[in-house]
DNA sequence: GTTTTGATTGTTATT
DNA sequence: AATAACAATCAAAAC
């Protein structure tokens, strides 16, 4: 299946996401994309590349992935020879169905709870790329009423760059 | 040697 | 509204 290359491939020759349709449903076959940034990123230090968010906030896990997590450890003890993450997922799969609505139910609230996060993340995450963008502010408002003249303290300390540890 | 793929479902994002 | 894409994982396969 090599026709599932999906947006991976893509991005290491484009940065754009060139969102070429998929075959035509196969939705489980494609993603892996997560390597492939992180050499993104080095790339990007040497390379004319940009355009590769360095802190943006990926999608919160759903209560499937969540219960994945625990479930991929389990699997693991009982089976410590698969190495395929495909044969945990499959039985993941299997089993997030065989189990009730009561059962994901924590599942679901720990995924809702990452979603708060995410969208915390990202309001953070646009607020940066918008000071980062912003190379000339309109001030435009002077006969308006600024109501921003309180206290806007930027948080701006996450600034660690990743080091290549030997 | 580095990159990609594989498999699951749910949720977010885009059209 | 609907569909596409992506979220983790880790080792083997592919290039």
């Amino acid at each position: 299946m090599k026709a599932t290359r999906s947006r991976a491939a893509a991005r290491k020759d484009n940065n754009k996401e060139t969102v070429k349709p998929v075959e035509n449903r196969i939705v489980g076959k494609r993603k892996a994309a997560l390597q492939a940034d992180k050499s993104n990123q080095k790339r990007a230090k040497n390379e004319t590349w940009a355009k590769k968010d360095p802190n943006k906030p990926k999608r919160p896990p759903t209560a499937f992935f969540v219960f994945l997590e625990e479930f991929r450890i389990i699997y693991k003890r009982e089976h410590p020879k698969v190495k395929a993450v495909s044969a945990v997922g499959k039985a993941g799969g299997e089993k997030w169905k065989s189990m009730s609505n009561a059962e994901k139910a924590p599942y679901e609230a720990k995924a809702a709870k990452r979603k708060s996060e995410y969208e915390k993340l990202m309001e953070a995450y646009k607020k940066k790329l918008e000071n980062t963008e912003d190379e000339e502010e309109a001030e435009s408002e002077t006969s308006k009423s600024q109501v921003n003249v309180k206290d806007d303290e930027e948080s701006e300390e996450d600034e660690e760059e990743d080091e290549d540890d030997d």
